[in-house]
DNA sequence: ATGACCGACACAGTCGGA
């Protein structure tokens, strides 16, 4: 079983692109983020013509999330259950007995920002949610677009942007206190690349000058640890032309 | 130091992203 997570920013734009990946990696559950269009705009068709199901939760020109897959998605929740809000940011559904959570975290844009502290409140509510959900479902993973480094080895330049958004120690507890209810970062299972980053921006040449960060991960459960044989990033569709600035993250089950 | 680049919305320039 192969799970994925990709941030496409705007799947309008990225859709084609989308489709191409899923050919070429024909993953059992790919968890998308930052659609970037409202429910009625989901190009539902061009995905059951490569044979994908889909769930979705969209919301206009900002956010929206949702888990294409090789089989159909049981008890799907959208949002965090108990915290009301307004962003479509979480999308969960059983795929073959595995519990799926795909999330875009809230950006946060700058410490101390009323945005920061909604990130705050929206990481509090998503980890009460999850103590319960991991009771529920020993066979869990959460994974998505998360907005924070986990240490100075996910950013290109620690000393340069210390303390700033995505690397702040208050968003890096979040970030353990999520380690902490027994989930792991399933990219450091394994052998990789100095310098692995799933995230580039647009500006200044960062991809080709590799400045980037590790800002989308994949956790999974003592369950799934156990069934772990190989996850990495995929930088080949940043390659491409009109890029997203996010690459795809896989996680390979046996 | 600032802005760079991108997408949405709208059709100019602003906002949000990270």
């Amino acid at each position: 079983m192969q799970l994925a997570t990709w941030n496409v920013n705007s799947l309008n734009v990225r859709l084609p692109q989308v489709l191409d990946w899923l050919t070429a990696h024909p993953v059992d559950v790919l968890a998308l983020q930052e659609l970037k269009l409202s429910d009625d705009k989901f190009p539902l068709q061009a995905f059951t013509d490569i044979g994908y199901q889909a769930q979705w939760f969209g919301q206009k020109t900002y956010n929206g999330v949702a888990l294409l897959s090789k089989s159909p998605a049981e008890d799907v929740v959208r949002n965090i259950p108990g915290f009301a809000d307004e962003q479509s940011r979480v999308l969960c559904g059983t795929f073959d007995g595995v519990r799926v959570i795909g999330a875009y975290f809230p950006n946060g844009q700058e410490p101390g920002s009323d945005k920061f502290a909604y990130k705050m409140r929206w990481l509090d509510a998503l980890r009460e949610w999850l103590r319960a959900e991991l009771v529920a479902h020993p066979q869990l993973v959460l994974m998505g677009d998360y907005n924070i480094t986990f240490d100075d080895a996910d950013v290109w330049d620690p000393v340069g942007l210390r303390e700033t958004i995505h690397c702040t120690t208050e968003e890096r507890n979040h970030l353990q206190a999520l380690i902490g209810l027994g989930l792991t970062d399933s990219v450091r299972l394994f052998p990789q690349p100095e310098k692995n980053y799933s995230w580039w921006d647009y500006r200044d040449f960062a991809f080709r000058r590799n400045r980037g960060m590790r800002i989308d991960h994949i956790l999974i459960s003592e369950a799934l640890k156990a069934r772990a044989t190989a996850c990495e990033v995929d930088k080949l569709p940043r390659k491409n032309e009109r890029p997203s600035d996010h690459a795809p993250v896989v996680l390979t089950l046996d």
